[in-house]
DNA sequence: CTGAAAGCGCTTACAG
DNA sequence: CTGAAAGCGCTTACAG
């Protein structure tokens, strides 16, 4: 500023175009370069055609007056319209974790207005490879602007994103995140992080002197990585916070299916009477607290993942102590405004953006 | 619709307008109705001079072709400037939770872009009602557009709320409600929700033989409502919920000055040796902390309210166990979005704007 | 490589 | 009480 000013002892208008705030139009940047708005135009959009002395001047001038353009005339003009596509699980049954994330989309898509984007759905099935790499094709085929997806099944993910690449265009990570790619940004949980949250609440809930089973319910090993980091954050706060002393007793099911898990619960409170809590590190706690209730060991404190459907369910009961939720539409509105900023408005957004981690009880849960 | 279609078998455009969701434009309505886009423009905007058949005519038109006016139009032709006050309590010493308020309010402005507005804050000492009406007068003489204020002082809030009714200058509440007034919205925390959160957390935290303490400082009445509801909230939830047993032992303190506090709650611990948690209503709940860390209490069970500064700093070390959260910047920032999108598009909000309870802990501080 | 002009949908004087 | 016209700041053909 000081330099400036000693530079340039001339008192004129773009001297004090801070103080004044006077809004700078491409008009100005024309008369100032003497040179029409078209030119203007062609500068700040990039769009060639222009002498490169002319351009270095226009820019020049543009950034001393802090050019921004006006939004609303913009939108006037071309009304924009962006192709989106959306590739997520499909929600359903034990799943529907994610039918809020479309709607978030959605709500998205209303806030930008006056602006306007096309949105189309693709929905694969949750641990369906072939589905994916169908629903993909399918997506690649429609010729979208700028993708969103959330790349649960890593290689195929892997595939699309190499593809997405070779068409340049950008992508968003929702939910789930796969380091080395040229992903936007990814918005979504801190699992390790989740994973201590769980751990301190069971820590406040249970006797030091009890025993903790944590329970991981998992069809396959795609989803393994996020589930591995609320693991590790879970034991991770036994070794620098917590008081409890008890044992810390993992298992796996493969499968909810209700006598799969009957049988192998016995048979693990059968060997281990002393257990006064329980982990689950996935959404499909409503599986371990169904089987609590009906073999009346609701006492045990139970703590899992996300508010929804049957969880919500025994949430109310009392069955399941706490839920740690990660507001699904919200982060799924932050993923399309990222991506929608990044498109219309050449915003870049940080690579990685972690979303609150809800504690939920019964008594806050109508409020969350 | 079916009637519609029964009524008016002739297939005309506007029969497909859901459809085909052609924007419709004033110039549509204005043809429609046989009149000049001025005078469509004048109907819309209710700024009379037309006659009332013609009026009643586009009305109709308007309502039948579902017209929304384009905003990036409206915001590109006329830069609106609304003057919009604030007034709020000074942020200062142990009240620093009054800093985010305005923040939220700068954001709140941020995202009306391209829309524009004028903000003014003024701000009142927390328990000075002769500040306050100081304050309520400078506001009213800047001859706002719309006002949001924090109406903790109830008798003088009034005043201020009838003065704006007679200039019909339409206002918003935040953090606060009074009931009764012509508030447009209030956008805060249902109290007693949150007292029974707390008392859930006591209870998950301590063996139900303990007794639990309840501090409640107060330095004058007018914050009292607040305070009163998060007690009946959190006696309530034993009763229907709870499992403790023990005594809940009430105490005021009508200061924060420490030796006060000190030789309070020496007696009070003193006289009642099975205390196992405590319950502080306020936000000032980093006095009690101090208290049990300086005199060996770290291992009672703490919780209160609002994270933020010496708040923080007693949730980090672990000696308070759970705070409970309203977020001030996003309140600010959802009642600055109320007031304007009325003023701005007349959309009327909901009277009460119930916000979430965060449970916050060690965990989850760094997230929320 | 550059300029002049039209037009997006609305609001705001101005003229009658 | 009503209409015709100008103009907000930008983008998009079109002409040269």
């Amino acid at each position: 500023m000081f330099t400036q000013h000693s530079e340039n002892t001339e008192i004129t208008t773009e001297n004090f175009s801070h103080y004044m705030s006077k809004t700078i139009r491409i008009k100005d940047i024309a008369e100032k370069a003497g040179v029409s708005i078209g030119t203007v135009d062609r500068v700040l959009h990039n769009r060639g055609e222009v002498k490169k002395a002319t351009k270095e001047k226009v820019m020049a001038i543009a950034e001393k007056l802090n050019y921004k353009p006006n939004i609303a005339a913009r939108a006037l003009k071309s009304p924009t319209n962006y192709k989106i596509a959306v590739l997520l699980p499909l929600a359903q049954d034990d799943n529907i974790f994610w039918s809020k994330h479309p709607i978030g989309i959605e709500n998205g898509k209303e806030a930008i207005y006056p602006f306007a984007c096309t949105l189309e759905f693709f929905y694969y099935e949750m641990h369906n490879p072939a589905d994916f790499l169908k629903q993909a094709a399918a997506l690649l085929e429609w010729q979208a602007n700028g993708v969103i997806l959330a790349p649960i099944l890593k290689n195929e993910s892997l595939e699309l994103c190499g593809k997405l690449d070779d068409l340049q265009i950008p992508f968003v990570f929702i939910d789930t995140n796969i380091e080395g790619t040229n992903s936007l940004s990814f918005v979504g949980e801190d699992a390790y992080q989740a994973g201590r949250v769980a751990a301190s609440l069971i820590d406040t809930g249970i006797s030091k002197v009890k025993d903790i089973l944590i329970v991981n319910i998992a069809k396959n090993l795609e989803n393994v990585q996020h589930l591995n980091l609320r693991n590790q954050g879970f034991q991770s706060y036994f070794m620098d916070a917590g008081d409890n002393n008890g044992l810390k007793i993992s298992i796996e099911i493969p499968d909810t299916n209700p006598k799969v898990v009957k049988e192998k619960l016995d048979q693990v409170f059968k060997n281990n009477p002393n257990i006064g809590g329980v982990f689950v590190s996935s959404s499909r706690t409503f599986v371990i607290a169904d089987y609590l209730q009906k073999n009346n060991r609701s006492n045990l404190f139970l703590v899992g993942y996300e508010l929804f459907g049957k969880n919500s369910y025994f949430l109310q009961q009392r069955v399941i102590n706490f839920l740690i939720g990660q507001r699904p539409m919200e982060q799924a509105e932050k993923t399309f405004r990222k991506l929608f900023d990044f498109m219309a408005h050449n915003a870049v957004p940080d690579k990685k953006d972690y979303q609150p981690i809800d504690i939920i009880n019964t008594e806050n849960m109508d409020l969350v």
